[in-house]
DNA sequence: CACCATGTTCCTTG
DNA sequence: CCAAGGAACATGGT
């Protein structure tokens, strides 16, 4: 989520009032279940009002010429896409699922894996928790909806009917610095500790997208390292992610607290990491 | 070669 | 109907 936020927040001025000429799709999967056809009768020629964040969706509005109504272009990154845009000179990366070549650059959405999505199906907008930053998120709301689950806590934690936006590094890091466990059943966090845990979970994606925003990115670039979120540090700032984050992806490392080893298991198919002594069930 | 990866969705099982 | 677990999606890094 602080990745699409800072991402919607450098796009939004690059494409706000841009007129789409041309769209090309070399991954109609990544469209789905919109076709090719539909994707670019409606978005050549149309123009690009404004770019939200919804969770971890990119909303793009949009008005074609002549039409009053706006629509929406929904984009998501998946695990491995991005979204910038080129100089219509530049060479295309490998994996360019879909590019919008506007007046006088091109926007790319890249994605090795092609899990990501840029579509005009809204479905996957409905039946989102609140925004974990946002007004609606509310101690009492969290923790009545941690009630009436059994699961652990970090397996809840990526549930977005819950709390929309927490990925798998950033519920290990929030429950982390709230000191709870990550096997803990979600109905048996004590009140202290849901406050706690909703706390964690909006100071670590604060934090996060304050550092991402004041780290110059190379959006287009093509190293490994031009990815901040996962990839770690920017060029500019080396060391920057293994501070930023504090047991994900640490295991065998000290824990920042208490020096113990950071430990790693899997729940629900994903990767948790967590301090056996500071996260002591 | 084997295993792992920032996410979501679908299928199966209970 | 619901919850939970696992596979699938597809490619590349280590």
């Amino acid at each position: 989520m602080p990745e699409v936020e800072v991402l919607v927040r450098h796009l939004e001025p690059l494409l706000r009032n841009k007129r789409i000429r041309k769209v090309v799709v070399n991954r109609e999967r990544v469209l789905r279940p919109t076709r090719v056809k539909e994707l670019t009768e409606k978005l050549a020629g149309a123009r690009f009002i404004k770019v939200e964040r919804r969770a971890k969706f990119l909303k793009f509005s949009l008005r074609r010429a002549g039409e009053r109504q706006e629509f929406t272009l929904v984009g998501h990154l998946g695990m491995t896409g991005r979204m910038y845009l080129l100089p219509v000179k530049a060479t295309l990366p490998k994996h360019a699922a879909v590019v919008l070549d506007l007046d006088r650059e091109r926007f790319v959405f890249e994605d090795t894996r092609y899990f990501g999505r840029l579509t005009l199906d809204t479905t996957g907008l409905e039946g989102l928790g609140p925004e974990p930053l946002g007004e609606e998120f509310t101690p009492k709301q969290f923790g009545a909806a941690l009630k009436r689950s059994g699961q652990p806590i970090k397996v809840k934690l990526l549930d977005q009917r819950l709390v929309a936006g927490v990925g798998n590094i950033y519920a290990s890091e929030a429950l982390f610095r709230a000191g709870i466990s990550p096997r803990r059943a979600a109905s048996r966090l004590s009140t202290p500790q849901v406050l706690r845990l909703w706390k964690s979970i909006r100071e670590v994606l604060t934090e996060a997208i304050q550092f991402g925003s004041t780290v110059a990115l190379n959006y287009g670039g093509t190293r490994a390292r031009d990815r901040l979120f996962y990839y770690g540090s920017a060029p500019e700032s080396k060391n920057s992610y293994e501070e930023r984050l504090r047991v994900y992806d640490r295991e065998g490392k000290p824990c920042v607290t208490c020096r113990s080893g950071i430990r790693k298991m899997v729940q629900a198919a994903r990767s948790t990491f967590f301090c056996p002594k500071c996260q002591g069930r």
